[in-house]
DNA sequence: TATGAATGAGGGTTCATTCAT
DNA sequence: AATGAATGAACCCTCATTCAT
């Protein structure tokens, strides 16, 4: 959106432009450090670009930021949808959605560290805050809209939707979290105890080894 | 501990010495912003500090961040101990642990972006590890000895404790990331339903308004 | 050599790159004062250079230190050869290496000042360590076959070359010295004195006032 | 003569004073590396000093430096006295004071290293200078006695007795410069390579291996 | 005589940013 | 579209020096 030119909406590994190619660096930069510590010349050494290349495409270091943080944004949506769309029945979205993150935790740990280090700073613009809420809005809707469906459904329990999402998300950042503080913290288990607990809240009992189950038990 | 001198001799509010100044100062301004953006000027300059002097006492920035770290644990510890006390039957340490949570959420946002900050640069080193895991370990030790005598006195319903503990720490994680991620997020409110899920899963019904449920919904 | 870029097309007092440009100032300075005293700045301002454009061509005050040290051998090669050719039988050899370090004693100083002032500290590495030896044996190994020459020649007495060679340029080295330690010490008449003293080594009587006599007695 | 309190004209390991301990701690230092690279610091730890105390008892950095060489003047006069007493021929002074050069060589390379750091930059006081030019030519004096007796007794030939001192002693500088430059530079070699010349200048032949040709060819 | 605390003035180095080409 | 050169503003850190005790 803000780089000069891009949008490929096709497939996969197409020769990315040069302003993807610098976006996609500095996202794994700035999620590996944070804002501060990457620098400019880092991103160029990355890429085999001059520095003030950089300058030539996106400005300044913080609109880069921004550019990056959007960038990645629309990234991550695009994996999402593509594992949503094989999903049908509420359980089966509620369960893939847990598996998505696991299955692209390093990916949204990233996301979840650079979110933090932008609402961290005095670096904050009323659209990236907008982008990131939509980010988190559009997967919580696409749940509550699972859950809503399987108590229509009879399927589920009735519970009150929104705090369960809430909740649910909540903890998923807190198993990022947790990813982060110490590295031999186990996402996989510990997404399948949410799981565990969000059937328990809904009355689910899902049957052994199906394949909505996605996240097994370890 | 870290500082040079520390000659404390007295109980608790004496005007504190230069080098815990420091170290207070240091905490606020790191959980703010992060280690790469305060300045030790930054830090100089809210406590009438000259720079050369955090050097007399720390040595380092790094060093300073460091110490920084023990420091605001070990002054985190004193805040939990303190709360602790007071509650004796099972439930109300329970309660109590999710109490201060929201009491001391300042502190622990503060914390809980210090340490992200900290896991995520080359900084590491094995005794602040040591320091970070003492103070989360700690905390799930009380909890997990509490859930454990409910569940000899037959409060509570036999479950998995190790799992239990480790699920609810999480989840207050994903609190406090949360709430530093979106201004509106209402702490109080994810606790209580955190408690509430707690319960249901410990099979402790609370009678409605006692002082044990410490955290009351909003 | 040593500076990022060089291209230079035409012979020789071009206006000279920056690079070299800076390398001028800092032997200059550092051979006044010494690698602790000189301040990039000193540099900087004695060449009209931003300090940051020092570090953008050198990197580090070190790495400009040994570029000077490397850049000025190799000027002084040029001058040495260039007052080497003109000097053909073996006194007039012998005879023009004194006279040079009369010529060129401010050069000579210079670089034997900053000579020790590399030795002493731990700055030392092997590449320059080669560089200062390679001056020191280039010129060592010239007078050396001049005096070989003039033996077989019949003009000199046999003499064990090796070791006049470096009683010679022990002494020239002394000779420096003195001159830095005091103002008033007479190159000229110092080197006169040497050379007299070598043709008496050798056995060699120049004939009164011929040019080959470079260093006139004052 | 700066500091306080001090000379001790008794025998050798007299417990030091404070003054004096500091004092040579810091020629070993400031010859070593050199003024400007020095910290008082430095010379505060080598002699578990605090900082404070130097400047209580010098006053400043400076002055200090000026105290140490000084008293590093006046300690190597006790050391050549010392050895100078024992020798009474004129052939014994002149080679008694060659090899004072070789068992004295670490002193006495300090002292030249300290003595172009003091001439190479602004630092100078006529007091100073006055004190390095009275050790140059106390040294030199002595031993233009002895040639001068050594003539008067016919051991000599009739030479130039101020030039062939200025002469060796400017070789005696070299030879310390060039074992400064090069760490296998052979400084026993050197200084019996100058003792030959100077016996074939003054027509000596000493006896093979009489005592008085204190410093052996290797 | 001795010391811990404190400070001002740099010094080396980095970095975002610009500009001419 | 791309780059090398250049710069101002900081930033971390050091150091000589002072002062109260």
């Amino acid at each position: 959106m803000t780089a000069k030119k891009q949008h490929r909406t096709t497939a996969a590994p197409v020769p990315l432009n040069r302003a993807e190619e610098l976006l996609i660096a500095a996202f794994e930069l700035f999620a590996e450090r944070n804002f501060a510590s990457v620098t400019i010349k880092d991103i160029g050494a990355a890429t085999g670009a001059n520095t003030a290349l950089i300058y030539y495409y996106f400005g300044s270091k913080e609109a880069l930021f921004r550019a990056t943080i959007e960038n990645a944004v629309d990234r991550a949506f695009q994996h999402f949808r593509l594992l949503r769309t094989q999903r049908t029945t509420p359980p089966e979205v509620i369960a893939g959605w847990l598996e998505n993150h696991v299955e692209l935790q390093d990916l949204i740990r990233k996301m979840v560290k650079i979110g933090l280090d932008y609402a961290g700073t005095g670096r904050r613009t009323a659209p990236i805050d907008r982008t990131v809420r939509r980010f988190y809005d559009d997967e919580a809707s696409a749940v509550g809209d699972a859950i809503r469906a399987g108590i229509r459904q009879g399927l589920f329990r009735k519970v009150d939707v929104k705090k369960l999402v809430t909740f649910i998300s909540t903890h998923l950042d807190g198993v990022m979290v947790r990813s982060m503080l110490f590295d031999d913290f186990d996402v996989r288990a510990a997404v399948a105890e949410l799981q565990a607990m969000v059937w328990e809240r809904l009355g689910w009992k899902p049957d052994g080894d199906r394949s909505s189950s996605a996240v097994r038990r370890t």
